[in-house]
DNA sequence: CGGAATCTGTACCGATGAGTAAAAAATTTT
DNA sequence: AAAATTTTTTACTCATCGGTACAGATTCCG
């Protein structure tokens, strides 16, 4: 253990609770107070252990990304990619009900649009559901390898477009759709799939 | 003429400046200095003319919800329900493309993840989605009706899907995806369009 | 011409924002 | 036991936020 005062409070469950109220007003919407509060510490505390308000985002969101890519790699990893696509919007449906977790995603919730000053955060958003678009395409990129998919198929529109779909169920989950709504809207999603 | 002196600005210029403010940095990411200075006013012209910040963005909704509605009722009045969504789809794609408004939708940027001082608003952006979504049902209703929709289908399923793709075409858009782009999520999108 | 009415401009208000200085407290090392 | 180190706490700074008071300017109506 180091020398010096041992810190009260626990980092990754202060990360934590910065990362949910992140997550649930955005990086635009949350005070340092509303931080604060959420981790159970003082300001200083909170500067000298996560920096300021954009470098807790920026570690939050790490954290939040670290875990969902995990989970994106898991999911992709089907048999087929009508598969993967399939339980990756299915997941989707069912991960929003969960009452735990603030609704949408991160990526879409955190900054969409925004002052200048959170321009570099919302930019840094944009790269993260740029790097979920290209898991995606990869994805399908296999199902044309393998087979599974008519090769004549352009995989980045067909990536694109189960992104758009993507973002689109962060929108409906904030605005109170249910995990039904959104089975609904995936079943939907899944139509267009493309079939020899 | 009314007595007094006369105001030395344009009122729908003024709101319209504010519009593409709020449009492009969202409620929260909008600052009364912005306001002011896009729309050439200074502060006490503003609150006598628009009432508070709030009130602004609401006329100034109110303007965009008025012209958009239009536009998709008559987006919406084709022969077939597929014509219906396919025009809706492509001329979303098209008109993202423009580069004098901003990117996305209004009732998408404005107001996503917020504070609870903006949560009003953002409540009042989530009506207007529902409403944009139930115009697109009933046309989907009429489509049963006129029979070129297999009647088994779900129209609110379909209606909350081609909602949601909307959506995500907002976000999108905002991510830097060209009118190409966005095409090729329409394209897509249209393939789930329920068949006999 | 003289109010009455309305808009413009400057200068301000209190509240809250993010960020920090500095002393007190708790622990390890010497 | 004393020194060194790190965290906590309180209290503060300065900038910006939304919102307004008030005086000066410009018009209409009598």
């Amino acid at each position: 253990m180091s020398a010096g005062r041992p810190r009260e409070f626990n980092f990754d469950a202060a990360l934590d609770s910065a990362l949910h109220v992140f997550w649930s007003k955005g990086y635009e919407g949350t005070s340092l107070p509303d931080l604060t509060a959420a981790m159970g510490i003082n300001r200083p505390s909170l500067y000298a252990t996560f920096g300021n308000k954009e470098e807790l985002f920026r570690k939050a969101l790490e954290r939040y990304a670290a875990e969902s890519k995990k989970r994106l790699d898991e999911t992709l990893d089907q048999p087929t990619a009508y598969a993967a696509i399939e339980k990756l919007l299915y997941g989707m449906a069912d991960g929003s009900a969960c009452p735990k977790s603030p609704k949408g995603c991160l990526l879409v919730q955190g900054a969409l649009a925004c002052g200048e000053e959170a321009q570099p955060i919302k930019e840094e958003l944009v790269r993260r559901r740029q790097a979920a678009e290209t898991a995606m395409r990869r994805r399908f990129e296999r199902g044309i390898a393998d087979g599974d998919i008519p090769p004549t198929t352009s995989v980045s529109d067909l990536a694109r477009f189960y992104a758009t779909v993507m973002h689109g169920m962060s929108i409906q989950s904030t605005g109170g759709a249910s995990a039904d709504d959104l089975r609904g809207v995936a079943q939907c999603a899944l139509m267009a799939f493309p079939r020899k």
